[in-house]
DNA sequence: CGCACGATGCGCT
DNA sequence: GCGCATCGTGCGA
């Protein structure tokens, strides 16, 4: 295996712990005849206790996958048209989870200027589009094909900026957006 | 059962 | 900067 699956350890630390981590981590999905990665830049954390947390008002049908094992996927449709990808953390059980906002192409993408492969990699929606990620994945663990998430890290001189999550209305003061300062597969507020 | 509304992105001004 | 597409979900009735 070239891309070695994060253990499941990953992903039962605190939820704001695992969101820094997933920062450097890989994307890797797994195509009928291609391979595509990304590199995490970008992602947000939702808490249990959190207002903007799908799981805030208990389980349903949508985010039953927030209650399931840790290093699982939650996938769901946003606006009738996008999806967004999540990494299901914490202990099992309490539904936390972390969104991926970003990712920066290291495989499977043609040679294109960084403004076209940002078009493709920078945003919840326009990332789960290219990568395919679609609510039928959602429950699936993220260690083996279709999906895995690989380890990774940043490289020396990268650091991490905490800021205010995008797009929701509430839960909007809490700094749990997590990106790599300056990289340009960031997306813009 | 009906309906208001999103963890968004795109196109037009 | 603003409006809107588009539909599953999750409320309240």
């Amino acid at each position: 295996m070239k891309y070695l699956p994060c253990p499941v350890e990953t992903f039962l630390e605190p939820t704001l712990e695992v969101a820094r981590n997933l920062l450097g981590a890989l994307l890797v999905r797994y195509k009928e005849d291609a391979l595509i990665v990304g590199r995490i830049v970008e992602c947000e954390a939702y808490l249990s206790d959190d207002e903007a947390c799908h799981a805030a008002r208990g389980k349903t049908r949508r985010n039953a996958p927030m209650f399931g094992p840790p290093g699982t996927a939650y996938v769901y449709l946003v606006y009738g048209m996008y999806h967004c990808f999540n990494v299901v953390c914490a202990e099992p059980g309490v539904p936390e989870a972390v969104l991926i906002r970003a990712v920066e192409p290291v495989e499977g993408f043609p040679a294109e200027s960084v403004r076209r492969l940002r078009r493709l990699c920078s945003g919840p929606g326009r990332l789960c589009r290219t990568f395919e990620l679609t609510s039928d994945l959602s429950g699936t663990p993220l260690q083996a094909p279709p999906v895995v998430l690989a380890c990774g890290g940043l490289e020396q001189g990268e650091t991490i900026v905490a800021a205010p999550r995008i797009g929701i209305r509430k839960g909007k003061t809490k700094p749990w957006r997590f990106y790599v300062k300056e990289n340009p597969y960031v997306s813009q507020p």
